[in-house]
DNA sequence: CTATGAGCTAGAGTCGACTCTAGGTCAAGG
DNA sequence: CCTTGACCTAGAGTCGACTCTAGCTCATAG
C-alpha cells in the first residue's frame, strides 16, 4: 500500500460515499451487523449501490444509524426501528404514528432510568455493607 | 373447593413454606424460570424438598430472588449471579469478592443510566420537532 | 499472473434466557 | 374409582440479535 489513499479507492465516486467497512468503523457496528440491519428494513433507504453492487453510504446514512444505534441502546426491537423507519421512508404527513412511537418509547426509556435506579440503591447498600464487614472485624451484621 | 384452605395445602408442613407456585405468584417469575433458575445455580442453597419431592421455600428464598430479580433487570447475567450466589453459599470470608462483584457491576448500572439519559434527550427531541410539525402547518423543519 | 483484501449473497450457527412438552407422581374431591 | 390440579424431571423448542461460513466478484500490488 503506497501513501494514504483508500479513502475514496474504497468508497464510490462522490466525496462523501463511504463504504460498509469505513462505516463499521466509525459506528462500532459490524459489517454483519449492518448487513443485517440493511435485510430487517431497519435503515431509512435500501443504501445506494457503486462499482460491483458495494454499498455506498451517504453522511445521512451515518446519521440514521447513530440514532438506530440509540434506539438500540434504550432497549427499543429492530422490528419497531424498522416501523419507525418505514413511516420516515414514506415521507412527511404521517407525524402521528411517529409521534406515537417516541412517545411510547419514551415511557419505557424512563420507567427502564427509575428501574435502574432502584438497582442502584440496591447494590449500593450491599457495598456499603461489604465494605463494613471489611473495615470491622469481618462480619458486622449478617447480612448477605 | 370448599372455603380457603390452599393456603397450607399447598405448602409443606411449616408455617412459612412456600409452594412454587405460591412463589411464581409473588415474584412474578414463572415457575419455569423458577426451576430454571435453580438449575442455574443463581439461587443461595438448593431449596428444601417436601413430601413428594416437592419445593418448599421459604421467606429467604423469596428475599434472594428478589435480590436475583433486580440484579437482571439491571443486566446482570445469569453466570455472574451465580457467581455471587456461590460466594454468599460459602458463607462468610469472601467479602473482598462479593465487593468487587458489586463494585463492577454498579459501574455498569451507572453506565446504563447515563446512557438512557443521552437516548431519552434524542427521543425527547424528536418528540419536540413532531409535535412542532403537528401544531404548525404540517411541515416546520426537513428533519426526521 | 496470481495473490490479497474488501465486498457480495444466502443461509447456517450461536448465545442468553427462558418457555414448553412429554410423561410421571400424588392427594383430594365427586 | 377416576379425574383434576399442582407438582416433578429431562430435554426440546423459541426468540431476538447478531455472527459466521461458503463460495463468489473485483481491483490493485508485487
Amino acid at each position: 500500500m503506497g501513501s494514504g489513499m483508500g479513502v475514496d479507492a474504497a468508497g464510490a465516486a462522490a466525496g462523501t460515499g463511504l463504504s460498509i467497512g469505513q462505516v463499521a468503523e466509525r459506528t462500532g457496528l459490524s459489517v454483519h451487523a449492518l448487513r443485517f440491519y440493511e435485510r430487517e428494513g431497519v435503515l431509512a433507504d435500501p443504501v445506494r449501490r457503486g462499482a460491483g453492487g458495494r454499498r455506498v453510504y451517504s453522511e445521512y446514512d451515518i446519521d440514521w444509524l447513530a440514532v438506530c444505534i440509540k434506539l438500540r441502546a434504550s432497549g427499543m426491537p429492530l422490528p419497531a426501528i424498522r416501523q419507525y423507519a418505514e413511516l420516515v421512508r414514506q415521507g412527511p404527513g404521517n407525524e402521528q404514528a411517529r409521534l406515537a412511537i417516541m412517545r411510547e418509547h419514551r415511557e419505557r426509556v424512563i420507567d427502564q432510568i427509575a428501574q435502574l435506579h432502584e438497582c442502584l440503591s440496591l447494590i449500593s447498600g450491599k457495598i456499603e455493607v461489604y465494605e463494613g464487614s471489611l473495615v470491622t472485624g469481618e462480619s458486622c451484621i449478617v447480612a448477605d
